[in-house]
DNA sequence: CGGATTTTCCCTTAAAACAGGGAGAAATCC
DNA sequence: GGATTTCTCCCTGTTTTAAGGGAAAATCCG
């Protein structure tokens, strides 16, 4: 337990009473990953993390001071 | 363009007055990735994704239903 | 305390990302 | 319109991730 996307997952993942292994199952990744996520490897694809978030009904969104002007220049935007 | 993610690194990088190249030599990756994340490319390292974040100074937020109660029991967690 | 489950962390093999070069297309700028 | 810059997209070699197996350490629980 590394960084905050670390803490995130196990603390998702002991809430939703599963095991690494089977998160990793319903996720479709090894159950390798999802250890070296909880523990703050940030060498995954992110793809794969996004899998995992999924799982977890986790969303992830951006931010930035730019974000609002962004949204106004494109409101079609998928987020 | 293919996600949220790609076009709001395309806006981004544009308003900020930078190529893909420059953008690539500033976050430390190579010219390939900037061009492969403006153009959804999914399977990209973590690592690499938030070195372009970061020069681009868009922060990335972890949202879900749980979220809250996270918050309550790890005070000290850094987000 | 014990037994069962889970996590940590090693290994091997296969698949994939990555950097950097390059060249043509496309866009941009006089 | 022509020159210059930027982007798209190929290819090559190197490095890295990912999966799955396995075994010891840690944790859970009756």
């Amino acid at each position: 337990m590394q960084n905050s996307l670390a803490s995130i997952i196990l603390f998702h993942r002991k809430r939703s009473g599963l095991t690494q292994q089977k998160l990793a199952e319903l996720a479709g990744v090894g159950k390798n990953l999802i250890y070296e996520l909880e523990n703050g490897k940030q060498s995954v694809r992110l793809e794969n993390l996004l899998k995992v978030l999924r799982v977890l009904n986790i969303e992830l969104d951006f931010h930035s001071p730019l974000r609002e002007s962004f949204l106004r220049e494109s409101p079609d935007a998928e987020c």
